[in-house]
DNA sequence: TCGATATTTCATGAAGTATGGAATCGAAGG
DNA sequence: CCTTCGATTCCATACTTCATGAAATATCGA
């Protein structure tokens, strides 16, 4: 990944709304959820949802689908794992034993 | 952790030098780097260095220890530690082998 | 084709953030 | 004590981002 679009992404997800759908997005998996019941269930109107949704697939952060009149939204973790990648770069290079907690925060086995 | 304090660390990230500045550090480990080497090392004005690195202090992604005149700063791999975990919260609820490839990509072997 | 529903686009004012120059602080050395 | 060096703070200007309402677009059912 490179800088500027690791940038885009912190920047996307450098804000409230934003922020909160996609960690909706990350916990719905691979159901996604439609535009419709993201902006019910954050109380967000739809057109401020609407430019927040397209910051983010701008960064690439989450992909949509149309289903009929809904469109349905996922998040990207490809794109995530890049960006967590291009972070963490290097973060080992002198001890392997430093980072490992920070690998254990994101371990799926809670 | 919370959602105001991933937002500072977030936005904290979402800049360019800061972003740079914070690899340099990640890399640099235990070591830490002093603020005159950052600012030759990135090329970056010392007023605006200084601003930069008080914004990641404020967010808690660095800290600082002042050796006679000059100040060592390091990456806080907690906070970032807790960031990551707050990020992919939940991530796995459905299906743990989806996010799988997220932490591989972290994986401190390569 | 018409109306209803779902979502997006656009322009705008208000608020927040970045930048660089000058002044300042704190520690070390003569 | 005075100077130098490393780093920070202050401040005004320029820039960017944000939420909002009004209007537009797309899809479906009648």
């Amino acid at each position: 990944m490179e800088s500027k679009e690791a940038l885009s992404s912190l920047a996307a997800l450098a804000h409230e709304q934003r922020l909160e759908i996609f960690r909706l997005l990350i916990k719905a998996g691979e159901t996604g959820v439609p535009a419709g019941e993201i902006a019910t269930t954050l109380h967000v109107r739809p057109n401020t949802l609407s430019n927040n949704l397209s910051v983010l697939a701008a960064a690439n952060l989450v992909h949509s689908k149309r289903e009929g009149r809904t469109i349905r939204y996922f998040a990207a973790l490809e794109r995530m794992s890049a960006l967590l990648g291009f972070l963490m770069e290097d973060c080992c290079g002198g001890n392997p034993e430093i980072c490992r907690p920070v690998l254990k925060q994101m371990s799926c086995t809670n």
